[in-house]
DNA sequence: GCCGTTTTCGGCCCGACTGTTTTCAGTCG
C-alpha cells in the first residue's frame, strides 16, 4: 500500500466513525493522523517510525503499521461491516452530518440515497426527534440536486463567477468596503464557494440588496451577520457574505480567508499566550478586553509574525516560516513575462501591440514566443518564418527604449523526442521554450525521453507547463517530476509556472519541492490576448503558496541578469 | 484518539444560523 492509499484509508475510517456517531475528537484524531502523513515530505518507505510524527499516537500508529504491512485494517473492515457504504456519499448532502445520518440509519434503516428518499416521502423522517417537516423537505430537495454540481469547481470557473458577482455587488449594494475571502483569496486550485467580507453603513438595506441581485436562485441563510446565497451560473455557486463593523474587518477577513487549519494554528498560538481569537478580535482571557486591528499585518504582528500572504495560509508550517522575514514575491518584484503569443501564430495581437500591453503593465522585458511549425493548428512558425520574426522583433525593440523585447519561440518537442526546429535557427534566438502538445498518453519512459531532449539541449532555456495538466479536465502526461526538478536544476533549465488558471502548471505542491533542489522557476502567462497578461498575479499567488524564494524566480531579475541566465546554459554546454 | 515547560486527566478553535426546541443540538465554515 502506498502513502496515498494509506492516507485515504485513515480518512475513510474517520468518515465511517462519523456515520457511527463516534466521539468527534476521536474522529478528528484519525483525520489529524492522515494530515500528519500527508504533510510529511517523505514516502512511506523512507519513514522509519510514523508514530514519531505529531498527531500520530499509539492507536493510529498501530493502524498505520497494520495497513503498511497487511494492506488492510481490522478497524476499517469492522466499520465497513457495521455501517452501510451507501451512507458515505450522503454526508455530502447539505444539512446532513454524521449524527443525523446515524440516527436515520439506526431508527429507520436508511442505508443509501434510495432508502432515504423513500423514508422522506413516507413522512417518517419528520417524526424523528430532532427532525421536522422542514428538515425532511430540505433532504428531499438535496437528494434531487445531488450530482448537479461537483463538490468543488476549478479556479478558472470561479474567477469568472467572482468577477460577475463583484460587478453586481459594486453596482447594487451600498457598501463602504468589501474584500474577497475564502479559498479564492487563497488561490486554491478548486473552490467550493465564494466568500466576501463587507463593511456597510446599514446592514438591513445591504442584506435586502444582496438578496435581490440578479442570478440569485436561492437564499440559504439570512442572519444578522451572514447572508448565504445561491447564484445560478453554469453550475450553482454559493456566495457567503459576512457583514461586519469596520473595526472587526481585519480579523473577520483573516478568519474567513482561512484556511481552517491555518486558523487552528493561530488560535493555538493565541491560547498559549492567554488569548482567544475570533472573527471579532483577540480577547485577553484574563481581562476580557478585545483588541481589534487596522490591518491583517497588524494582526499577524500581534503574534510575532510577519504578514503571511493568503495563499500561504495552509495550516502547515507557515507560522514557523513567517516568524522570520520571508523573501516572498509581490507584484512589484515582477519585471517581465517570458511566454506570450502574437498573430504570427495563435495570438490576438501583433508583436508591437503585445509589447505595448506588457509595457503598460510595468514590464521591463518580455519574450515573444510563438508556436513552432509542428503545431499546425496554431499556425506554428517554420525556420524561415522564425528568422523573419526575429527581424520584426528587432525592429519593434529598437523603437522603444523602456522595454526590452526578446526573440523567443515556444518550440514543440515532437512525439519521437526530436526538437521541432533546426539548431542553427535556435542559435539565432534569444530564448527557447520547449513544450509538449501532442501524444499525451505516451508511457512515462517515452515522455521522459522527450523531456530529456529539452533538458540536455544547450538551446532550451525553459520547459513550459511541465505536466500538461488542465485543472478539472485533464490529468497531464506521465512525467517523473522529481527527476525533472533535479535535472532542470543541474542543467540550468528553468521550469515554468504557467499562470493560466486552467493550468497552474507546475502546481504549488510540486513547486514547494524546488526551493531545496534549487530549480529556477519562471512565472509565465502564456498570454494569447492582452487580458491574459493579467494572469501574472495568479502565478505570483501560486509562487507565494509554494513558498518560493524571490531569488529562485527569474521574473525578479534585471534585464542584464536575465540575459546572463539565458546565456549560461549555452556557454556551459557548448564549451 | 492525542497531548502536556501549568496538566498523565481533561481538555481538544470559535461562532453563526437553522430548525428544532422552550434552551439547544447539529451543521457549517
Amino acid at each position: 500500500m502506498n502513502k496515498k492509499e494509506l492516507i485515504k484509508s485513515l480518512e475513510l475510517i474517520a468518515v465511517y466513525m462519523e456515520l457511527k456517531g463516534e466521539n468527534p475528537f476521536k474522529i478528528s484524531a484519525y483525520r489529524k493522523a492522515a494530515q500528519a502523513l500527508e504533510q510529511d515530505e517523505r514516502s512511506l518507505s523512507e519513514m522509519e517510525d510514523p508514530a514519531k510524527l505529531t498527531g500520530i499516537g499509539k492507536g493510529t500508529a498501530a493502524v498505520v503499521e497494520e495497513l503498511r504491512e497487511t494492506n488492510r485494517s481490522e478497524l476499517l473492515e469492522t466499520l465497513k461491516e457495521e455501517v452501510p457504504s451507501g451512507l458515505v456519499p450522503l454526508l455530502d448532502l447539505p444539512g446532513l452530518g454524521g449524527k443525523k445520518l446515524a440516527k436515520l440509519y439506526q431508527e429507520l434503516g436508511v442505508h443509501d440515497a434510495a432508502s432515504l428518499k423513500k423514508e422522506c416521502h413516507a413522512g417518517n423522517v419528520q417524526k424523528l426527534a430532532g427532525f421536522g417537516v422542514k428538515t425532511e423537505e430540505k433532504i428531499i430537495s438535496a437528494l434531487e440536486d445531488m450530482g448537479n454540481r461537483p463538490e468543488r469547481l476549478p479556479i478558472h470557473f470561479m474567477l469568472e463567477a467572482a468577477k460577475v458577482v463583484e460587478q453586481q455587488i459594486e453596482e447594487h449594494v451600498e457598501i463602504d468596503r468589501y474584500a474577497r475571502a475564502g479559498s479564492l483569496r487563497r488561490m486554491e486550485e478548486t473552490i467550493k464557494d465564494l466568500d466576501y467580507i463587507m463593511v456597510v453603513e446599514d446592514p438591513d438595506t445591504a442584506r435586502k440588496q444582496l438578496k435581490q441581485l440578479d442570478l440569485v436562485s436561492d437564499v440559504i441563510a439570512d442572519g444578522q451577520a451572514k447572508v448565504s446565497l445561491e447564484l445560478s451560473f453554469t453550475y450553482p455557486v454559493q456566495v457567503d457574505v459576512r457583514l461586519v463593523e469596520e473595526k472587526a474587518f481585519a480579523t473577520t477577513l483573516h478568519h474567513f480567508t482561512g484556511s481552517k487549519d491555518h486558523n487552528v494554528l493561530i488560535r493555538q498560538m493565541a491560547k498559549a499566550q492567554g488569548e482567544k481569537v475570533s472573527e471579532y478580535g483577540v480577547e485577553d482571557l484574563e481581562t476580557g478586553d478585545v483588541t481589534t486591528f487596522s490591518s491583517e499585518e497588524a494582526f499577524f504582528s500581534h503574534f510575532g509574525l510577519h504578514y503571511i500572504p493568503p495563499e500561504a495560509r495552509l495550516g502547515r508550517d507557515e507560522t514557523e516560516q513567517y516568524k522570520e522575514p520571508f523573501e516572498t514575491i509581490v507584484r512589484n518584484d515582477i519585471r517581465g513575462d517570458l511566454h506570450m503569443h502574437t498573430t504570427w501564430s495563435d495570438g490576438a495581437l501583433s508583436i508591437e501591440e503585445m509589447a505595448l500591453e506588457a509595457r503598460s503593465r510595468g514590464h521591463e522585458w518580455i519574450a515573444i514566443t510563438d508556436h513552432s511549425k509542428f503545431l499546425q493548428v496554431a499556425h506554428g512558425l517554420n525556420e524561415e518564418r522564425v528568422l523573419r520574426q526575429i527581424e520584426e522583433i528587432k525592429r519593434v525593440n529598437e523603437k522603444y527604449n523602456d522595454i526590452e523585447i526578446l526573440a523567443g519561440i515556444e518550440m514543440d518537442i515532437r512525439p519521437d523526442g526530436t526538437l521541432d526546429l533546426d539548431e542553427d535557427v535556435l542559435k539565432r534566438l534569444d530564448l527557447v521554450i520547449a513544450s509538449i502538445h501532442s501524444s499525451f498518453s505516451q508511457t512515462e519512459a517515452e515522455i521522459m525521453h522527450r523531456m530529456k531532449a529539452a533538458l540536455y539541449s544547450p538551446y532550451v532555456n525553459i520547459i513550459a507547463h511541465p505536466t500538461g495538466r488542465l485543472i478539472g479536465r485533464r490529468e497531464g502526461y506521465k512525467v517523473d517530476v522529481e527527476f525533472l526538478l533535479q535535472e532542470a536544476a543541474a542543467t540550468g533549465t528553468a521550469l515554468e509556472l504557467n499562470s493560466n488558471p486552467n493550468r497552474l502548471d507546475l502546481s504549488a505542491e510540486w513547486l514547494r519541492k524546488t526551493s531545496e533542489i534549487g530549480t529556477m522557476i519562471t512565472i509565465n502567462t502564456d498570454a494569447h490576448s492582452p487580458d491574459m497578461l493579467n494572469h501574472m498575479d495568479i502565478g505570483a499567488g501560486i509562487a507565494r503558496k509554494a513558498l518560493l524564494q524571490k531569488g529562485q524566480i527569474i521574473n525578479t531579475r534585471s534585464y542584464a541578469s536575465l540575459l546572463s541566465f539565458l546565456q549560461e546554459k549555452r556557454r556551459i554546454e557548448t564549451e
